[in-house]
DNA sequence: AATATTTTCAACCGCGGACCA
DNA sequence: ATGGTCCGCGGTTGAAAATAT
């Protein structure tokens, strides 16, 4: 025969913990340790099964969890160990010491995916979701079947590199824009003028705020204006140049919740 | 101030692999 | 080798809190 059933889950408690309940199993599992969590209840004298003390005791309780807000250089983390490894929470969780699994999936569910919707990236597959739409190749299930095989730090770096490279995207986009602008001064004044009332709390005119562009290790890409901006017209450039250095703070992760807020309507628009 | 809607997150559910008799 | 249980994981749910109307 095989081992006995983990709980009888006739007349087990369900639902939030309550304090008793709390300082029972932690008294237990304190004084004893952990053997068998299909054992816990019973000896600690709670009505509960031991696959829920054993949650309870890991995502709660256990004196080492890492409470508050992530951060947001643990938030960068984050999405590359996930570029990596797609939803293998426990995983990712095992590069954040003190955080669960559950605390990280959903701090993924509720507030990342969410971002890397309105920077027009797929959470699934971490490249922009027009890319995603139009190409069959690239649908979303599939995607993330083979990010399950990726296992190899070789693997995992090439993973990274892609999220890099679809920000990189996202910023030659914004060169684009700046390229079709550069061809009229006053049109880039315009331009200019625009995202700064966007945008009021970045001196666009003054300087940029340099901290914000090296602040980030993962969302900051260095970017350059070589490829993209006509040299000749160095005195626009310096301006240019200043706005696609505040428009890349404002696409790094640090940028992000003011870029958010600044430009909320416009996603309240549709 | 009251109500509706959205967001957050703790907890549950079910599955698969490891383990045991 | 087989059948059964345990543990850990990821997906999902739903109550509470926060925010909008």
């Amino acid at each position: 025969m095989g081992r006995q059933p983990c709980c009888d889950k006739v007349g087990l408690k369900r639902g939030p913990w309550s304090i008793e309940e709390d300082h029972k199993l932690t008294d237990f599992i304190v004084n004893n340790g952990i053997h068998c969590w299909r054992m816990v209840p019973k000896l600690a004298g709670l009505l509960r099964c031991g696959k829920s003390c054993r949650l309870r005791w890991i995502n709660y309780l256990r004196p080492d969890v890492k409470r508050g807000a992530l951060s947001e250089m643990e938030e960068n983390q984050i999405i590359q160990l996930h570029a990596c490894f797609g939803n293998r929470w426990s995983k990712i969780a095992s590069h954040f010491p003190g955080r669960t699994d559950n605390e990280i999936k959903n701090h993924w569910n509720t507030k990342i995916k969410k971002r890397l919707k309105i920077l027009g990236l797929d959470p699934v597959t971490h490249k922009p979701i027009e890319e995603t739409e139009t190409n069959p190749e690239l649908d979303s299930s599939i995607e993330q079947e083979e990010s399950l095989e990726v296992t190899s730090m070789k693997d995992c770096r090439h993973a990274q590199c892609e999220v890099q490279v679809t920000i990189d995207e996202k910023q030659n986009e914004v060169n684009k824009i700046m390229v079709t602008s550069n061809e009229s001064t006053d049109h880039h004044d315009d331009l200019l003028h625009n995202y700064e009332m966007l945008c009021p709390s970045l001196d666009v005119g003054l300087g940029v705020n340099q901290e914000t562009n090296t602040s980030n290790s993962y969302y900051s890409p260095t970017f350059s204006l070589e490829n993209s901006i006509n040299p000749s017209s160095m005195g626009t450039q310096d301006s240019i140049q200043q706005w696609v250095d505040s428009v890349d703070s404002m696409l790094s992760w640090d940028g992000f919740n003011q870029l958010e807020d600044e430009l909320f309507f416009l996603d309240n628009s549709h």
